[in-house]
DNA sequence: ATAATTTCCGAACATTAGTGCGGATGCAAT
DNA sequence: ATTGCATCCGCACTAATGTTCGGAAATTAT
């Protein structure tokens, strides 16, 4: 995932504040000024890279509509219980790429949505995305077509762990249990009557880490 | 102090609502649509009766300009996001005969483990219940160890959806989906790779519908 | 009933605020 | 240098949104 312009860390801290200050976001020129800048577009600009990279969603056309992700839901008194809002960035396929935060494929199939989940089931964790989860391909993971994916963005991870990892030589993106063995690198599916496979470790490529999954069938 | 109108109060909850939904009060027209009030000037009049009562605070010439007050008087319901408690009632293992929650099940919580879950991903449904499933029994249905398992309490389910149903003549319990087929019942697993198998009806106790499952691997 | 007050209506009006576009600027890869 | 890409700049355009005002309707006080 690419990492967050100093700009874009910029306008985000500010929102935090704004919204903390006043309790409703600020508008883009809100942003522009208290934040330096010298054109809206500009700001625009990077609010949709914001937008892109799931550290906010916006509403579109709509002043103030901004939703910073990870803010404890509940603007007023929450007392409830404390939760984490995930950004669904999109759909996974069967082969497909695996989907970083860019392209805007998905703008027409989820939009920009943001998911709560209670922290409690979640647990620690940044950078975290959700992803739904497209066709049977992933059957092998024990994860079915509807499925929601809970990622934590990660370049490497521990063994036994499952991840999204991106064999560079097909070329193919899959969710596999993921061991470094020294030069070789072992992936098995979760199904463990499904045989494993092992590649060389330069060939394996880590995208990010499976935090959970959530199937939902009510 | 004078009392809030009808239209008053009406108007301060739905900007509650308002905030809780999207994470920033509503503009004018918003209310007004969402109150059924004709004009938007009427709108304008009532938050400035609002703001001369210290109900919320304005700021003037900015859109969703708007700030709730502290708590108001009578029911100082907590502000959050709608969880909903489901009560952890134990494992299911291989084989194990399906566990059922008694009908003093929520009177009999002591010492339950509670998991909150978001309203909006659990939907409706009463009678909610968790299960840890332990062993790979389950693998058939794309559940694993350690997966958790929200199921519903039901004597009957619409045809494709997940259920635990009991085979009599086997007293084997697994989760499946469920076809009504006249005199025979369809039962196949989520795992399209795999055959399903049919019985009689009358062969076929529904214990319980699967409402969702949750894996976590953090 | 009459008057005073509050609330509502509708329709402009005036800012505010999001968006689009051509063209710079900077940086890295070819 | 040349290309490509991300970012930035101004500026104009348009949609969104708060405000105003005369008057009607409903409510309350005298």
């Amino acid at each position: 995932m690419k990492a967050l312009s100093e700009r874009q860390q910029q306008i985000l801290s500010f929102i935090e504040e704004f919204i903390e200050e006043h309790d409703y976001p600020p508008t883009v020129r809100d942003i522009q000024s208290g934040c330096g800048i010298s054109s809206t577009s500009v700001v625009s600009y990077n609010l949709d890279r914001l937008k892109d990279s799931g550290a906010l969603s916006r509403d579109s056309e709509v002043s103030r509509g901004l939703k910073l992700a990870g803010q404890k839901s509940g603007t007023a008194a929450p007392v409830g219980i404390d939760t984490v809002a995930v950004p669904l960035l999109g759909t996974i396929a069967a082969g497909s790429p695996f989907p970083m935060p860019e392209n805007d494929t998905w703008s027409d199939l989820t939009g920009q949505e943001l998911i709560d989940l209670p922290q409690a089931i979640i647990g620690p964790g940044n950078n975290l995305y959700a992803l739904k989860v497209r066709g049977e391909s992933m059957i092998d993971a024990l994860i079915s077509d509807g499925d929601l994916v809970i990622m934590e963005q990660a370049s490497s991870v521990r063994n036994g762990q499952m991840a999204a990892v991106r064999i560079k030589s097909d070329n193919t993106t899959t969710l596999k249990h993921f061991y470094a063995e020294g030069p070789r690198t072992r992936l098995e599916p979760a199904n463990s009557q499904m045989e494993a496979m092992t590649f060389n470790s330069s060939d394996v490529e880590v995208i990010s880490r499976v935090i959970a999954v959530w199937r939902y069938m009510g």
